[in-house]
DNA sequence: CTTGACATTAACGCTGCGTAAAGGTTTAGA
DNA sequence: TCTAAACCTTTACGCAGCGTTAATGTCAAG
């Protein structure tokens, strides 16, 4: 049987590039040329190239395979043995780069961790230093100063999963006031669900809760600007209409 | 603080070659080329050549080093968390790779081994029959078919190690009773010791020992030509010089 | 002014082919 | 018999990351 490039190329599944590269460095040179110049290789040819492809599926060089297949007094299972050494030390290298790479990743995500912390830290620190320049005094006239240095140490205690869920909750509360400030009625449905989740806001912050501090906090929401500012900021009116669901939530309206 | 290429290679290590492949590439540029056309690096440039070789130890490609380095908005941990698991996947290959050649080196000892054995099997039945053929008749003769029979299954039995401690042994009893055969004493200490290992040496054939055998076999050394050729082969007169030393060892000198 | 130590660009080489490009040969069908 | 498709050929660039000449220009020291 006789085999031009591509009919071996087929049989062995390899391109004919691969074949014409082998002749040229001489690892495997067909049986014979013909008159057009073409190629043509025997069983012995396949039978060679076979095995060319079963050392190199193990891997081993061109270079070597020429070695081992073209001198019959070398041996196979020497030059095996060779190239499984070089595996062994490309594995060990291989094993170290894996275990740096995953030692600089962990290095950069306790980095970031960490940056993250403190910055949530420090965050904190702002707003405990701005609530108490702001609302400090006030409050501290009000509910004493237990309760108050209560509330900032429930607020330093916060993890980032508290405080993400507080702000949330802090915008799900606008967007109901929203709803229920266009119905006009303080104490409807939607109105009551946003007392009722503010005062589950509150519970983030105060170390305890009363009907009276919330129903005093809602009083304040129109009574200082800035709170009635932050509320107004969509709808004026905003502030007054939650300080009537909290006295009407809270059961306290005078 | 500047540098030219041969200052900063050697700052960091490199060669001035990858300082100007890393120009050519556009991973590192100088911070200016002088009006001679040299390349003069600054600070920043040191900082950045850094960091390339610290993700090009990780084995980080230099294209892929480019990207991590050039855009900001590029996350280095998703980049190396990429590349570990493109090196998982390079150690999955590399095993399975170490595992076939280990499987093909097996394989091929294993039939080396097979080889060799069915070889030393061979070799065993020619031994023996050469025995049948030459000593056969008369030794069976003496000491009854029996006694063959069963040295014949021992020597079968043998295995490779047992055959070439015997070889060994007739070795050393050769050069032993060159040394004796100088002394001319055949109840010397020298050649009573050549005559023990004789004894160890027929154990290795003989099913069981007797000293009766043994002096026969002595005897027979010196009345066969055969084996008397091969012990006076060095030393005309050993084998007759065994055979007295034997006599003695066993005490049955007539 | 020379020498030696620097600098530059341009180029090939290594591995194992993939992928054109430009052209000749064979084969099957009209 | 002619043509088109399917072969075949050689030549050569490209890939990654530099090492290594080669040919040539520049600078500081003696």
């Amino acid at each position: 049987m006789e085999y031009t490039v591509q009919k071996l190329a087929k049989l062995a599944g390899v391109s004919t590039r691969t074949l014409r590269y082998y002749d040229e460095i001489g690892i495997l040179k067909p049986a014979r040329i013909n008159s057009s110049g073409y190629r043509i290789y025997g069983q012995a040819e396949v039978d060679k190239l076979q095995q060319i492809l079963f050392y190199r599926e193990l891997g081993v060089s061109l270079a070597d395979i020429k070695e081992i297949i073209n001198s019959p007094s070398f041996n196979p299972a020497d030059a095996l043995r060779e190239h499984h050494k070089k595996l062994l030390k490309k594995r060990k290298q291989l094993d170290l780069l894996i275990a740096n790479v995953e030692k600089t990743i962990n290095s950069i995500e306790g980095r970031i961790k960490m940056t993250d912390k403190e910055k949530f830290e420090g965050f904190k620190q702002e707003i405990i230093a701005e609530n108490e320049k702001k609302f400090g005094r006030e409050i501290r006239k009000k509910y004493g100063d237990k309760a108050i240095d209560r509330s900032n140490e429930k607020l330093r205690k916060m993890t980032r999963e508290q405080y993400n869920a507080a702000e949330n909750l802090a915008k799900q509360i606008m967007e109901i006031l929203a709803e229920a400030f266009k119905t006009g009625d303080p104490a409807g449905d939607l109105a009551q669900k946003a007392a009722e989740l503010h005062k589950q806001w509150l519970t983030y912050y105060w170390p305890e809760y009363s009907k009276e501090a919330h129903a005093g906090l809602a009083q304040m929401y129109v009574d200082d600007e800035r709170f009635k500012a932050y509320y107004d900021k969509e709808q004026p009116g905003t502030a007054a209409f939650l300080r009537d669901a909290i006295l009407i939530y809270t059961g306290l309206q005078k």
